[in-house]
DNA sequence: AATAATTTTTAGACTAATCTAAAAATTATT
DNA sequence: AATAATTTTTAGATTAGTCTAAAAATTATT
């Protein structure tokens, strides 16, 4: 059996592990779980030791295969609740994070290809991350982060790289959702900040912002 | 702060104390959570610590009207969420209980009130028992055991004592439903068998059988 | 190559929840 | 009222997960 704490390292692991790092240290562990170094080191003996990670001293851990499917099937409830909770219980997009943090560790088989199905086998999740299928599969979109498209360029929102409630409410205050449609006007040198338009009317956003925000190139 | 294994045992508690009983005593509460009696003490004396319970040593315990609210609030959840597994994701009424068991302890007051809304206020889970409004109310319907109606009365199913899953298949196979309306046509002095006619169809049940299945006389 | 800074691991302690075995209290039976 | 049976509590261990402080290993800087 596999505790709820388990498949929290195992998720945090993968998510750390995502982007090409696949040695990923004690300290960036800590630091996503909000323990301490020592925790985590107790921790990864475990996970190793029932062969959830692959873990020598002092070289981080990476996910095996099993760790791996356990980490995907997490993702993927977590952001099969999420859609449930914003297109059948009308929670908004910064809302949902923490309650599909409890509700991913629920156990049951049909529960899930059940919720599935009644949301009509969703592919993307309320903040544009892709939703893995029940064979663990995940489609990749070629997004990027609006900080690198060009001058001109049209663009599209597609997601967010930040889901925090701050970002999420910031997006709303000024318009910007999922499907948005914008043109990059402008880039300021002296702080990367850019001129957007939406329809008609201009914004200015920081260059913190563009880091922040998915889209893609029309 | 209150962890899920203190909410099972208030609720374990609360259906222990719900028929009368009101000092729920240490091996009750140890065969309902399938523990040990010294295990319930250690913990009955947090409990008691946390003013959920009033406890007296070798005297048993009672739920606190902090207590009661909890155990009320547990069990709405359980059995909002039962209506949602059944109604929406097309679970059998057996199926269930065991993932109910898990949903009722995600806290999140919006969930709940959303999800309330989003099945439109029920006031009865699938095996008949009445859902907890917001404020802790519970709606009482006379009901009797199938076993105490007298020959000749004309009765409609409106819950279950018992809701394993052996006896749902039992009544599911015997086109038995809440809502079905049956006679009782004669009870056999030996074994307190009874026939019962649904329908055009006559069906003899067990004693046993009777008494875990509430009926209203119409 | 030596030293300094940082990261990681170990050692030992703590809390929550559980267990077994034994002691104490209560309840039932003679 | 004394004894027996049962229930409940205590004492002492165990496991999961966490922490602080110190030691060991790795990496960076001179
Ligand atoms: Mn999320
Ligand atoms: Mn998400
Ligand atoms: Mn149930
Ligand atoms: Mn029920």
């Amino acid at each position: 059996m596999i505790t709820l704490t388990e498949e929290n390292y195992i998720k945090a692991i993968y998510h750390l592990g995502k982007y090409g790092v696949n040695n990923v240290s004690t300290n960036a562990i800590a630091k996503e779980m909000e323990t301490k170094a020592s925790s985590v080191t107790d921790m990864v003996k475990k996970l190793s030791e029932k062969r959830y990670v692959d873990y020598k001293k002092y070289q981080g851990v990476t996910l095996t295969e099993k760790g791996k499917e356990i980490a995907i099937n997490i993702v993927r409830k977590h952001r099969l609740w999420e859609v449930f909770l914003v297109e059948k219980l009308n929670f908004s997009w910064d809302e949902v994070h923490e309650v599909a943090e409890q509700l991913e560790h629920i156990k049951s088989k049909k529960l899930i290809s059940q919720l599935d199905a009644f949301l009509e086998f969703p592919t993307y999740d309320p903040h544009g991350d892709p939703i893995p299928d029940k064979m663990g599969n995940i489609k990749k979109i070629d997004k990027i982060l609006l900080s690198e498209a060009k001058i001109g360029n049209d663009c599209i929102c597609v997601g967010v790289q930040d889901s925090s409630s701050d970002f999420l409410k910031y997006l709303d205050k000024n318009d910007i959702a999922l499907g948005t449609e914008l043109k990059v006007c402008h880039r300021e040198p002296f702080d990367n900040s850019i001129t957007i338009k939406i329809k008609t009317k201009e914004l200015i956003i920081s260059n913190m912002i563009a880091n922040n925000l998915f889209v893609k190139v029309s």
